[in-house]
DNA sequence: GTTAGTGCAAATCCTTTGCAAGCCG
DNA sequence: CGGCTTGCAAAGGATTTGCACTAAC
């Protein structure tokens, strides 16, 4: 999404497209790598200093709050991380390496309908999370060893 | 599970049994309400005055350890929650009132085999929390749990 | 008597908030 | 000019930890 893009996307949603707003919400919404708040900072300080982590928040949850991220607590380090997919899709966190990824959702046939519950639940929202390894598979190149 | 049964248990898995640990021990595996640390010195406190919040977390923590219960993040809270249901189960959080419970299994049909990830994820676990609202439907009673 | 467990209080760490100063319209 | 936004620093709250004391074996 171009800086261009965001500004409007911004107004579009009544939020004041400010320097820092925009810096941040241009490094979120182009990463697939689920940052920390201060993963952001840092990424952000790079094009603007002295952008303080409590904008950095701030930001974040108003990117949230709008609907244009998802905060997705990291089962390691339980901190949270910020999702710009914001389709329905299951999360895969690797044991070995703490990696917090998106499942392609592909991959998974478990929908609403999968599930038997009966008629007295109302489903908002079904939030599944893998927990396990990614095995190195042979036939994808795969440098280390 | 009795209160000898537990001691027994701590034993077997070479915890000492000490007095707190028994109590603490005692509350919640005996509970279905999924309690937070707060909630179990509470409880223990009747049993037991002069247990340190200090003493019941680090009980918890060896329990969970342990594996005789399993830590889950309140969604509303996010204070941790302890369960004493370890057997893999899909948890309910209703959105009006807060509460967390348990799904009843049966009322699920996904499970490993439905999730048709590729043999490069080799998977250890799945957490699985519904979001939704628990309806009052009028040929159940509502069930006290 | 030595090791392990407990209680208290202080520390920790992520996230939020209060407030004065700055920026934009 | 007036209100929204920012940065700083301090607060907040759940959980952990250090340490002296006590209890267990």
């Amino acid at each position: 999404m171009s800086f261009e893009a965001i500004r409007q996307k911004l107004n579009d949603l009544g939020i004041q497209a400010s320097a820092p707003r925009v810096a941040i919400a241009d490094f979120v919404l182009n990463t697939r790598s689920h940052p920390t708040a201060e993963e952001v900072r840092i990424a952000v300080e790079k094009k603007m200093p002295s952008v303080s982590l409590a904008t950095v928040y701030n930001t974040l949850n108003l990117l949230t709050q709008h609907g244009l991220i998802r905060a997705v607590k990291d089962p390691g380090t339980e901190k949270l991380r910020y999702d710009c997919n914001v389709e329905p899709h299951f999360h895969f966190y690797d044991e070995s390496t703490g990696e917090l990824t998106d499942l392609d959702p592909r991959l998974c046939e478990v929908d609403t309908k999968l599930l038997k519950i009966d008629a007295s639940y109302e489903i908002a929202e079904i939030d599944v999370l893998i927990r396990g390894r990614k095995k190195k598979s042979p036939n994808e190149k795969c440098e280390t060893r």
